[in-house]
Formats: structure tokens, sequence, C-alpha cells
DNA sequence: CTATATTTGACAGTATATTGTCAAAATGAC
DNA sequence: GTCATTTTGACAATATACTGTCAAATATAG
């Protein structure tokens, strides 16, 4: 069996998915540096702070395409840093409902102030009807898998 | 500062990304169990496969966007289980040209069967203009982020 | 050619992520 | 309500990846 010009070109953005999210995965090291912490306590801070309300580890877990006991470890150490605070879940007697405190929430903020003129530097000489284009079309890959 | 419409757009591809790689490590291994290996494996014995020719652990890292010693890791496993040789380079006294040896080369072809009609059947749902698009912003967002 | 910078393999230490397992809690089917 | 299934936190074992360091090999600048 060959590949068919579509599958062959949705190889290729397979393996460009996975280079970009190790490069992405590095700059974002540097960037968050700046705050004190790396990529992966950033993307726990920025599922909480986007979600706009508390989230369970497992609901951050989904957000984020990774393991329930990845993401339960690094909240357990950002939970010690006073990153973020465990309170009672009126729906879960076990699964605690996960917030910012002040100081996680400055660190993402601190971050952010970072990240955003990153993002629209890069953005800047990208075509935005393309981006439209990409970002909904990663959406779809998604979508598609999940139905498998 | 605030992001740009363009830039909350790239924002969110990144996010996308993360996602996605997750995803696709997920599937890519439960595809390359088949024939016995993983996710990791797979993806070094295609970047030798596709390249046609014989190439350094550095090279091969550069190709996957990881590290060299991550890498050299993997290689070192799979040249133990037989399926990479390691020959002299004419170019340089310490960097070995690394190969698929016929178990190598059969493992990735029988892999390669699996993903396939897998990719076919997901490119099939998705419109052609649109992966083209896809691929070809995810590797200029690459291009951007280098030359910074 | 020489001096400097970069690349490379090797090694150690650490960070991150996955899988598997278990019992408690919650959910859904009936 | 009852029972089977799923979800969840906790823990352990393992896999994968990054950083830093070092010396040898290579490449580059002058």
């Amino acid at each position: 069996m060959k590949l068919s010009p579509d599958g062959n070109m949705f190889t290729e953005i397979v393996l460009e998915t996975f280079k970009l999210s190790g490069l992405l995965t590095t700059v974002g090291d540097s960037i968050a540096a700046s705050a004190g912490i790396n990529s992966a306590r950033w993307k726990i801070l920025g599922a909480i702070y986007l979600s706009s309300h508390s989230l369970t580890v497992p609901q951050i877990a989904r957000t984020m395409g990774q393991s329930r006991q990845a993401v339960q470890r690094l909240v357990d150490i950002m939970h010690k840093d006073n990153l973020l605070t465990f309170s009672d879940n009126p729906n879960h007697k076990k699964a605690k409902l996960i917030a910012l405190t002040e100081k996680g929430s400055a660190i993402y903020l601190k971050v952010d102030e970072q990240q955003i003129p990153w993002a629209n530097d890069l953005a800047d000489n990208l075509d935005a009807k393309d981006l439209a284009t990409t970002l909904q079309t990663l959406k779809k890959i998604q979508q598609a898998m999940d139905a498998k």
C-alpha cells in the first residue's frame, strides 16, 4: 500500500508537529526562565489561568494532552512552591480543585509579558488567513483522531 | 501589552501543537507496537530511512529536533537490538555513520504498512488545500523561530 | 599555519512522562 | 437502589529527554 498524496502531506504534518513541539518547548523554557520556572510549569499555570476557574488534575491533564500522573507530579511540586492552592471540590471528595496563588498568577503574567511580544512578532511575518487555516486544521486532526 | 489578533491565533497554534504532539505519540506507540517497537524508536528508523543514506547521531537529532544525547541513547540501544549498524565516517573520525540493518528496515516497513492506511484515512476527511497550507505554515513558523 | 570556536561522543545528574497497579469515589445502566 | 464501569489519587518502576561537563576531532578566522 502506498501513501496517497494527501496521506503523504498528512505524514509530513505529523513529523513537523513533533519537531515544532520540541522547538517550542525549548523557546518556552527560555521565556519562562525569566520568571524562574520552565515550560512544563508554565503550561500548568496557563491551563488553569486560561480556564478562568479552578480545575482538577485530570482536567488539566486532558487540556494538555498528557497523563494525569505527570500533571499530578508537577502540581504537587508547584503546590509546595506556593504557586497553586488546593481546595475541596463540592462535586468530588477526592479530586481537589486547583487554583493559582497570587504568586502563581503573578509569575504567569510575568511570563506572558515575554511571550506576547514574541508571539506578535512571529505572527507578524505570517499570513493571518494561513494561521487561521492551520489552527482549524490542527483541531480537525485531533477530532478525527478522537473519533477513531 | 496585549496579544494582537494574529498573535493570539499564533498562541493557540502553539498550544494545539503541544497537544497534538502528545496525541500523535500515543497513536504512534500503538501503531509501532505491532512491530515490537515504540514511537521513539520508530522516529529514529524513519529519520534514517527517509534520508535514504547514512546519518550521524547529531544529524538525526537535528532532523528530529531533539538533543543529540537523547538520540545517542536510543541509537545505542537499537544497535544492541540489531536494528542499526555503525560504520566509519570518512569525513569524521568520531562521528560514526548509522544505517538500518535488514531487521531495522523490515520493522520500519512493517510499521509503515500500518501507518499508511491510517494517514490516508485521516487525510481523506480533510481538505487537501488546508493540509498544504498547514504544512507550509508549520515550516514557516520553524524558520521564523530559527531566525531569532 | 595558528589560534579560536564549534562539533562530537561519553558520562553523570536531573527532569519529565508513561505504564501499571490498587483502593476509594463517582458515574451510568438497569 | 444495585451492580458494573469509570474516574481519581497514590505509589512504584521504567522510559525518555535535557543540562552540564570533559576531552578529542573538526571547522573557521586571521
